[in-house]
DNA sequence: GGGCTAGTACTACCTGGGTAGTTGAACCGG
DNA sequence: CCGGTTCAACTACCCAGGTAGTACTAGCCC
């Protein structure tokens, strides 16, 4: 378990395009990529190689080409990285980031009703838990 | 625009004292994040200069030491980490990371008490919003 | 004044993300 | 069989965070 969790930009673009494809190739990848950042295909490439490196992607080859797919779960990722986070931001205070958030950002009308409905099962759980002991 | 992007958890840790305490030596610096992390004293000072360079600190001259300040504010930067992780992680949709805590985090009881007004607070103001604009 | 000390500045190195050119191999069309 | 195309692999940079040793300097004590 090596610290600094927190992928860059592009490494988690990668990631989401093949969390979202299932599996691509390297030119899939890039391609898929083109509007959003303008790089060169070695670019891709070589961030496919050293995630692979880093065990969060595994390939098969196919015919003369690689079709990559993620070797981790896009949940657990999400784990970590936002477990690193808020280590780093807001040290043991998850709440304060949703504080944050919920103050600071642009959430509409409609999510936030989910929310609340999401804070209201969390704590039926915590009481149930604390009436069982 | 001041690039501030993903500050490291050291910088972090730095500027921490510093906005707890207001002005801080080098060394005083060094002391308090001891217990926290077992750093030479030039590591402290090598980051304070990086963070000068970058503008997220000042220093004063008195007698022969430093005594560093931070030159930006806590929210702001909280403000930009927050926004530059969450379009790295969900972009475009800070609802997905409140979830995501909401989900994953040991928040207590009295904390999601907390959160629940706030939101109905949002929701009042986005309601009032919506009912003027 | 001469050496000790405290404290910053300078320099160096490692790591990892990001970016891309170059190389070399496999393959396809003629 | 040869030349062009298409890949992946290798190599090389840049930058920033992190870490720390060493050099230098200003002040202090005897």
């Amino acid at each position: 378990m090596s610290g600094s969790r927190l992928l860059g930009g592009l490494q988690l673009a990668i990631l989401r395009v093949l969390w979202e494809r299932g599996e691509a190739t390297a030119a899939q990848v890039h391609e898929e990529l083109l509007p959003e950042k303008r790089l060169a295909l070695t670019t891709i490439a070589t961030m496919l190689s050293k995630l692979e490196r880093k065990g969060l992607v595994r390939h098969r080859p196919e015919g003369r080409q690689y079709v990559y797919r993620a070797a981790a779960a896009e949940e657990e990722i999400h784990r970590s990285m936002v477990a690193e986070f808020v280590e780093r931001l807001f040290p043991g205070n998850p709440a304060a980031l949703v504080n944050h958030l919920l103050s600071e950002c642009e959430i509409d009308f409609a999510e936030l009703d989910q929310l609340r409905a999401l804070i209201a099962l969390r704590q039926e759980l915590a009481r149930k838990e604390a009436a069982d002991g």
